[in-house]
DNA sequence: TCTGGCACTCGGACCGTGTGAGTGCCAGGA
DNA sequence: TCCTGGCACTCACACGGTCCGAGTGCCAGA
């Protein structure tokens, strides 16, 4: 177990690594912090830091930098979360209350969270995973073609065409709106394909086909409006990633662009809490020299989505954190309120 | 006016630069391309171009390079437009082939774009200014609640909730159906107001607040819909850009966020044929070392909305601008096919 | 267990030189 | 008039050597 001290000498590495992007020194180490030793002592804690892993020389002769263990560590037992200023808070809300719809919730959000982190932001639009139905509209344009309206609970409508091979009453539509929105309306979209099942068979042998179409055209938009969307931005702070561009920056951009990627990233996260992956930690290889702290948004208890942000493993961690956990809170605000 | 050689000249210096991205001199000039001149012929002609201002030398006893003058020669009297391989023209139809609905369409014309020219692909969504209304569609949720649907002749389709202060029956209803339809289907979005204006008066007295509503609802969601949205991709070949990166790529990449500014942009090229601004040609400051080529795509005749690259004004023009053409008019296919 | 001292390492800045690609100019020839 | 070969000149850049200093590891003494 590391002593109380060399614990210490971990975090004043790491903050002073965070703040000037070079590696650090005992010297200037004992200058900057009020450590209470000498430098040789710190350079036996440095040497025992170096044995466990925690951090590491580019080269000898310079100072060391803290591995992806060592900010880990950091992480998880030396750094609070830093709490935002009320300033912040302020332009938080008076930011995000704007917002007229949905799509301008989020898009706000990512350009709030990218600014607030300079850092890239991602969020992912509310899941309907476990979102309800609130209402299923069925409508005739023409004899043989219909319009399926899907609304959900979290303000999302979503509509399809229908082809059916045979005319479809208006008594018949009236009444498979009527029955379909019986069994479905309040009911997570998880459940329907169960809950619908047995409707065609109601119906009399005319229509039966047709229902089935039109069931089938539902259970295909609910599972379309499950796959999850997100939207990404302040790509360009990734220029203020590190000197060697191309090569750090390139693999990123990529994975940024594969929305798939980052999907499976939030999926990985914790659900409730935040979430902060180190380096390596990122099982996509284009982000092992990025660290992701991610967390949960919802409109009530219960998460809906997630957000968070993409950084330099040698980031600031209280303030992402800090800023990450305030904003995702305002969203849920936000989304309680509309 | 230049003499034909010294076009030919000029012509091998574009060509020679964007393949090697280094400074090209009299010796290799001669050497590359069979100019049937010797190179001191050909230093003259290149004191002659700078002179005009189409090339010049980063620095003395170096060679020269095109100035975004020269580009511009080069792409208006030089240059043809490289049409694509078969088996490119294939590919593209396959990959946009398998799209499903009108932002896979979308989606999968970025990516493509990107990847065929290697370059940012910039993508807009159909613009609605010339859409025309295919079906409008009205539905009662509840006495005082109706539904708006809104199906526009691009195959989006929008929907609205209306409340209304007093019940509306189910005659009105289906009497203001009909109506508006036959009003406005087949118009423009923008003919719209005008043909839909005394549409309250000829209703009774206890509709006509409702109908109003609905109206102003219509009008709204037509101007909303106008509203241009569009999608970037292909990010990651910015990487590819030059040496200097952090400068260079940072405002490219701001830029790239601020869709305001790229819309303006597409704005501000020909609504027909394709559009080739090179380098300071570009209002935008972030956006002077790129070249930026668009075309107009539609599903008929008319082009709906644009579609376009972005990319170091050091590119290769010929071939972008025989990507983009085949992109647009396959897009173009798709959308009318659907 | 901490501290000051000391020898050692090594990356990076600095500098002078040499090289070669590229230029401009000029006089002679088609 | 236009093209060509020749020639002197210029510079960016690569190369190699030197120097400097930050930083280290180790050790003896408090």
């Amino acid at each position: 177990m590391l002593s109380e001290r060399r614990l210490e000498v971990l975090r004043a590495i790491v903050q002073d690594y965070v703040g000037t992007e070079e590696p650090v020194g005992s010297k200037a180490l004992t200058e900057r912090h009020k450590l209470g030793v000498s430098p040789a002592t710190v350079r036996n804690d440095m040497a025992a830091l170096e044995d466990e892993g925690y951090i590491a020389q580019p080269h000898t002769s310079a100072g060391r930098i803290p591995t992806d263990k060592g900010y880990r560590l950091f992480v998880d037992k030396l750094a609070g979360v830093k709490p935002l200023s009320v300033p912040e808070r302020r332009a938080i809300q008076n930011f995000l209350d704007g917002a007229v719809d949905l799509d301008d919730v989020v898009g706000r959000t990512v350009r709030l969270l990218a600014q607030l982190t300079r850092q890239v932001a991602v969020v992912q639009y509310p899941s309907l995973t476990r979102s309800t139905v609130r209402h299923v509209e069925l409508l005739a344009l023409a004899p043989a073609r219909l319009m399926l309206v899907l609304i959900t609970d979290t303000g999302r409508v979503e509509q399809r065409l229908v082809d059916c091979q045979t005319p479809f009453g208006e008594t018949s539509l009236a009444d498979l709106r009527a029955r379909l929105n019986s069994r479905v309306v309040g009911r997570r979209f998880t459940d329907v394909p169960q809950l619908v099942q047995d409707l065609p068979e109601s119906f009399e042998q005319d229509d039966r086909a047709t229902v089935s179409t039109v069931l089938s055209v539902l259970l295909e938009t609910l599972v379309e409006e499950t796959e999850e969307r997100l939207m990404i931005g302040g790509t360009a702070n990734l220029t203020r990633f590190g000197h060697d561009f191309p090569l750090t920056i390139r693999p990123v951009l990529e994975a940024l662009e594969e929305h798939v990627v980052l999907l499976k990233l939030l999926g990985e996260a914790k659900d409730s809490g935040m979430t902060v992956r180190i380096g390596h930690e990122n099982a996509h290889e284009g982000l092992t020299s990025t660290s992701v702290v991610t967390v949960g948004y919802g409109s009530g208890d219960e998460a809906v989505a997630k957000l968070g942000v993409v950084g330099p493993t040698r980031m600031d961690y209280p303030g992402t954190m800090g800023a990450v956990r305030a904003v995702a809170r305002y969203v849920g605000q936000i989304l309680a309120e509309s």
